[in-house]
DNA sequence: TAAAATACGACCATTTTTATCCGATTTTAT
DNA sequence: ATAAAATCGGATAAAAATGGTCGTATTTTA
C-alpha cells in the first residue's frame, strides 16, 4: 500500500544521475541500468516516457542516449511521475478516474479528508525538484 | 500507485461511522455494508482487525456487534492503518521491509529523498485522527 | 555495411489486492 | 433445547496491477 512503482523510482534514480555528472554528457540506457543494478529494457522505457516529456532529450544510433533538457531545479518530482506513469498518484481511485470509477461514490464519507492528505502529498510533490535529490 | 488499499478505506469509513452516532450504540458489519455498500465479508475482517488491535470492541452472538473503544480524538489515522495492515504504508520497499528486500539497496541513490517525502506523509498519519474525518 | 543505440508494441509472469466461501464458536431469544 | 444471528478465522478463488522480457523496426555512426 502506498508504494511508488518502480518505474518511478528507476526514473528518478536516472535523472539524479543524469543530473549529478557535470557536463551535459549523453549516457545511455545501458550504462545506467548497469551502474545502478536495474532491469535495461524497463529502464529503456522509462527513459522513452521521459524522452517523450521533454525532460530528457534522446539521441539514435550509435554513441546515442539521452541528456538532460533542464536545469534540476526546474524539473518537479510531480513532473516526472506524470510523464511516467498513465495515472496521476492518487490515494483514492475516484481522485484519478472521477466518480463513475467508484461504485460507493454516493455513499463515501471519507473523500474529503483524504482529499486533504492528497492535496498534502501533491503540494510535496510539486514542491520538490530533482535538484533536491542529489 | 500510491494507492490506498480498500481494506483501510472500508475500515475509516466504518470508524467514521461509529464516530458519527451519538451514544455508543453497537453496529454489526452487516449494517455498515449495508448503509455503505461495501462488501459485507471483507468488511467483517477489517472489523476484526480493529477489534483485534483494541480501537473497537466486538460482541459475538445473536444482537452482538462492535463499538467504540476510544474517544475518535485519540484514534490516528496511522493507529487504523497499522491495524489493518500487515506492512507499514511505505513508498519504497525497503523501507518496510530493510535492506535485504531492496536488490539494488547498495546502488540505489534516491533512499535520502524518498524518505523525506515518507517523513511528511508518516507525520500527516500520525497527527490526524479520526476526530477529523467526521 | 555492421554495430549500437533508441522506439514501440506485444506479451508473459509475478505479486498484490479484492472478494468470497466455509465451518466453528458465541450469544440471545424463543 | 433449539434456532437464529452474529463474530472468528482459515482457505481459496478471482481480478487487477506491476514488473519484466522479447522481438522487430528505425536511426545513426564508424
Amino acid at each position: 500500500m502506498l508504494r511508488l512503482s518502480k518505474r518511478v523510482e528507476y526514473g528518478l534514480i536516472a535523472l539524479r544521475h543524469f543530473a549529478s555528472i557535470e557536463d551535459h554528457s549523453v549516457c545511455t540506457a545501458k550504462e545506467i541500468s548497469q551502474r545502478y543494478n536495474v532491469p535495461h529494457e524497463l529502464l529503456a522505457k522509462v527513459l522513452q516516457k521521459l524522452a517523450q516529456a521533454r525532460i530528457i532529450q534522446s539521441y539514435q544510433g550509435v554513441r546515442g542516449g539521452y541528456v538532460l533538457l533542464h536545469n534540476p531545479k526546474n524539473i518537479k518530482i510531480s513532473d516526472v511521475i506524470n510523464a511516467i506513469e498513465l495515472e496521476k498518484p492518487m490515494l483514492a481511485e475516484c481522485f484519478a478516474q472521477g466518480p463513475e470509477s467508484c461504485y460507493i461514490f454516493d455513499e463515501c464519507t471519507i473523500r474529503r479528508p483524504l482529499g486533504k492528505i492528497q492535496r498534502n502529498i501533491n503540494n510535496f510533490f510539486h514542491t520538490m525538484t530533482i535538484a533536491e535529490i542529489i
